[in-house]
RNA sequence: GGCCCUGUCGUCUAGAGGCCUAGGACACCACCCUUUCAAGGUGGGGACCGGGGUUCGAAUCCCCGCAGGGUCACCA
């Protein structure tokens, strides 16, 4: 039998890491037993804008090169993929259902149910539903409705025996049907519940391996009784631990991030990267750029093997090995070797992988990722001088957009921006403003207009002055770029060249 | 509260009774390198939730606690 497995979002507008995270397991085990990957779309809670709302879920997925073989897009044998498209398969099986018994007409009003509920919290009981209003027959229905009430049909659970569920990741796991809630798989306006929805899709597109988050290991029982009253086989289950909150065990929530901020890691992360969307003028506010979110490492140029490699040690490990390709993820992926504890993301774990895989990657291949970053920011770029700087800035860019901290090399002259601290320590004052003229000269004719020659040239410069080298360094730095901080000043002068460094330097004089 | 799940450094984890004086990675600290900033190198601190068993021997097996989490929706 082929392995077929299936993440299924709701189209909310947004990927989260940790959808991403249970997603992936799914595409593993796929890919890793020759098998089929579905990606099917939750929508029952018929929302206006559905292609709208899932279209950022869809790239997220192609970002990260998590292919899908059937589902939404591009269809397939088994569809539809949509669920708002197969309402009549679930009001067949509703039919099924009542016909066999093992659900029924219920006309509970909210009021009450909820003072059912809350007399069993008091006495401490299991929040059982007693059926009190639930019709029996087409009279009982008739006298309830004549009454007023509307009914919705809800799953007739067991009240005695147990429930057994084989999990490939936690092992057998047994629950007593008792504690079952009769839930509702049929809304009063006619519409299904997500339950039933997920066991005829699941039987419909032939799943045979349930994948998926651990809050969903309370619904399994559930699901099993509805699924063995439709006489559908049942799947394997695989439940995996939710990604928790940095530095905690609760789920993590992207709801939740003005107190992840509170850490300073997480914050120092956030900041890095909305540093980069600011240079980008794009606007942000931490609802819709969120490390929770896949779009945000998207957005300021991580890399998606990067992102993933992270993603596939959280919760799961092969030994003490850290780095795997797609390929290798795919060969060494176990469902045993997935963790039964909850993982908190760490993203600053995630950015040191970032930092690796940005710079093993070939310096053409840097150049490519960075050069969109320029452009988005509004600059003319030649790919020439960009390879030229990307290749003198080496581990300084961790991710693409990191190239927009050193704009001074694409800012025309007279725009370049002074730091003024910069400019007072070491320009404005001596011994720095003594050797402005000096090194004017210098650079003015040195030849050729290279880093070793320019390092040479100054170093004579230095011993004639028995002057230190840092300083002069530092210098020379603020003069032709404006900041103290950069890479290393020789290669700096050689980039931008003899003319721009003059003309810079002439320009500072007039400004100090 | 009922039911269920989980419990190794701050974090991700290795660990299937002796290879454990508990290993690796991120983070942290120190030093080295260094023209700034990065990067790099070397070293350091840092954990088996607790208590009982079983065993010659337990992080690993059993029991009891404790702690954390999930779920009990006409959300998915």
């Amino acid at each position: 039998m082929t392995v077929r497995t299936r993440f299924a979002p709701s189209p909310t507008g947004y990927l989260h890491i940790g959808g991403v995270r249970t997603a992936l397991f799914n595409w593993l085990f796929a890919r890793a037993h020759g098998g089929q990957f579905i990606l099917r779309i939750d929508d029952t809670d018929q929302q206006r804008n559905v292609q709208e709302a899932l279209q950022p879920i869809l790239d997220g997925f192609r970002w990260l090169g998590l292919d899908w073989d059937e589902g939404a897009d591009v269809g397939g044998p088994y569809g539809p993929y949509y669920q708002s498209q197969r309402l009549d398969r679930y009001q067949a099986a509703v039919q099924t259902l009542l016909a066999q018994g093992c659900a029924y007409w219920d006309y509970a009003t909210a009021e009450e149910l909820k003072a059912e509920m809350e007399a069993a919290e008091k006495e401490k009981r299991p929040k059982i539903y007693s059926r009190r209003w639930m019709a029996e027959t087409d009279a009982d229905r008739a006298r309830f409705e004549a009454e007023g009430r509307t009914g919705s049909v809800r799953v007739k659970m067991p009240r005695e025996g147990e429930c057994r569920i084989v999990d490939r990741i936690r092992g057998e796991v047994v629950v007593p049907w008792s504690g079952e809630q009769d839930t509702v798989i049929q809304r009063s306006d006619g519409t299904v519940t997500y339950n039933l929805a997920n066991v005829v899709d699941d039987c419909d597109m032939r799943i045979t391996h349930v994948i998926r988050a651990e809050e969903h290991l309370s619904n399994t029982p559930r699901q099993i009784f509805l699924l063995e009253a439709l006489g559908f086989p049942r799947p394997e289950y695989a439940h995996v631990p939710f990604v928790a909150e940095p530095g905690s065990k609760n789920k993590l929530s992207k709801r939740k991030i003005a107190n992840y901020l509170k850490n300073a890691e997480f914050k120092k992360v956030y900041d890095h990267a909305h540093a980069i969307t600011a240079k980008l003028g794009l606007e942000t506010t931490p609802e819709s750029f969120n490390p929770v979110l896949v779009d945000f490492y998207k957005t300021v140029g991580y890399l998606p093997d990067a992102v993933l490699n992270y993603l596939v040690l959280l919760g799961w490990s092969a030994g003490d090995r850290e780095t795997f390709t797609r390929q290798d993820m795919i060969a060494l992926f176990t469902l045993e070797g997935v963790n039964k504890s909850p993982a908190s993301l760490d993203v600053q774990k995630l950015l040191a992988f970032q930092e690796r895989y940005f710079q093993a990657l070939p310096l053409e291949q840097k150049v490519e990722r960075v050069l969109p970053f320029l452009l988005q920011a509004g600059f003319t770029v030649e790919s020439e001088v960009v390879r030229q700087i990307v290749e003198a800035a080496g581990p300084r860019l961790k991710v693409a957009g990191d190239i927009l901290d050193y704009s001074e090399f694409f800012l025309p002259d007279e725009q370049v921006p002074y730091d003024e601290k910069a400019l007072d320590k070491h320009v404005r004052k001596s011994p720095g403003a003594d050797w402005v003229t000096g090194l004017r000269s210098l650079l003015a004719a040195a030849k050729p207009f290279d880093a070793p020659t320019l390092q040479a040239q100054v170093e004579e410069f230095i011993a004639a002055q028995s002057a230190k080298p840092r300083p002069v360094s530092q210098t020379l730095r603020v003069l032709v770029t404006g900041k103290e901080v950069g890479f290393g000043t020789y290669e700096t002068l050689a980039i931008l060249g003899r003319e721009r460094c003059l003309a810079r330097i002439d320009r500072a004089i007039t400004i100090v």
